[in-house]
DNA sequence: CCTTGAACCTGGGCGC
DNA sequence: TGCGCCCAGGTTCAAG
């Protein structure tokens, strides 16, 4: 996608969960993407005037690539036709080295949502703003997460869900990692913290746990359920090596543990859990 | 400030 | 077949 150019921004209805942004269909005219990248759950792409599309996939959203079919003579693309489908809601026409290139938006639920911001107001903007560390790289460390669990009464399932303490965790990776961990989802964050403020050993074990299911997660494709697909189609396997998600009934996978995962709903999320090893 | 719950919107699965 | 209900990957706002 780097180096592509914007022909055309075909919105196909006039809102997401919001409406798109003022100017957004004239978004096009040539427009050079120098990038694309990612904060906590949006995602971004960079254009060469300054602003930046960012884009959230809501509950079920997706990207999908296509290109043109077949080989062709310099100037002649055809895609197939019929490939429009159901929910396809804002469809990128792009020219990467001279040859088109579409890039389609595509959400039943329209959950999500896309927004246009300036390059140089990004860090500031309320969306971003107070968003926690990444979990991946070095930016996140247990004593910047003890930091804002201390004296926290909160569940800790909650906490890891709650974007400014730590970004980009969604319920599946929250619910693998406690599991890891073997801690429980409704102990109190603060419960996590030393008097001084330090990080417990099993936040520590937390940390390693979280980076893990992200890294196992990533190498495996993704978790998409059900119809949901990565670029080229082919579904995320993560959701095969769930050890709780999803397992409401099913024998906890620790070795020797003998539990049973069970459901129970914290804050209004579906929490999987085992009593017997999280603690 | 902290915490919870509802709202947003659509579709799939299930029981009756 | 059809209807009503419950559930779902997330964020945001209001109210206690």
């Amino acid at each position: 996608m780097e180096n592509a150019t914007i022909q055309a921004l075909e919105l196909r209805r006039p809102d997401l969960r919001f409406p798109f942004p003022e100017g957004l269909g004239q978004i096009a005219g040539g427009k050079r993407i120098l990038g694309l990248g990612r904060r906590a759950k949006f995602l971004t792409m960079d254009f060469d005037d300054g602003h930046v599309l960012v884009s959230h996939l809501g509950m079920s959203g997706s990207y999908r690539v296509e290109r043109p079919e077949g080989s062709h003579a310099p100037g002649e693309f055809h895609f197939a036709k019929g490939t429009a489908k159901a929910h396809d809601h804002m469809v990128f026409h792009l020219l990467q080295n001279d040859r088109p290139l579409r890039v389609i938006y595509n959400d039943p639920r329209r959950f999500g949502y896309v927004q246009l911001v300036e390059r140089r107001l990004f860090n500031d903007h309320p969306s971003f703003a107070h968003l926690g560390p990444e979990p991946i790289g070095n930016a996140l460390t247990a004593n910047i997460l003890a930091a804002r669990f201390a004296g926290r009464k909160t569940p800790i399932k909650s906490a890891l869900l709650d974007q400014r303490n730590i970004a980009g965790l969604g319920n599946i990776y929250v619910c693998e990692a406690l599991w890891r961990a073997r801690i429980s989802p409704k102990r109190q964050a603060g419960t996590l913290v030393t008097k001084s403020g330090r990080a417990r050993a099993p936040l520590e074990r937390l940390i390693v746990a979280i980076v893990d299911v992200i890294a196992e997660a990533i190498e495996a494709g993704g978790s998409s359920l059900r119809d949901h697909r990565q670029t080229d189609g082919t579904l995320g396997y993560f959701q095969h090596r769930f050890s709780v998600y999803d397992r409401e009934e099913h024998a906890c996978p620790r070795s020797k543990c003998g539990g049973t995962v069970r459901r129970i709903v914290q804050s209004g999320r579906s929490t999987f859990y085992c009593p017997r090893c999280q603690s």
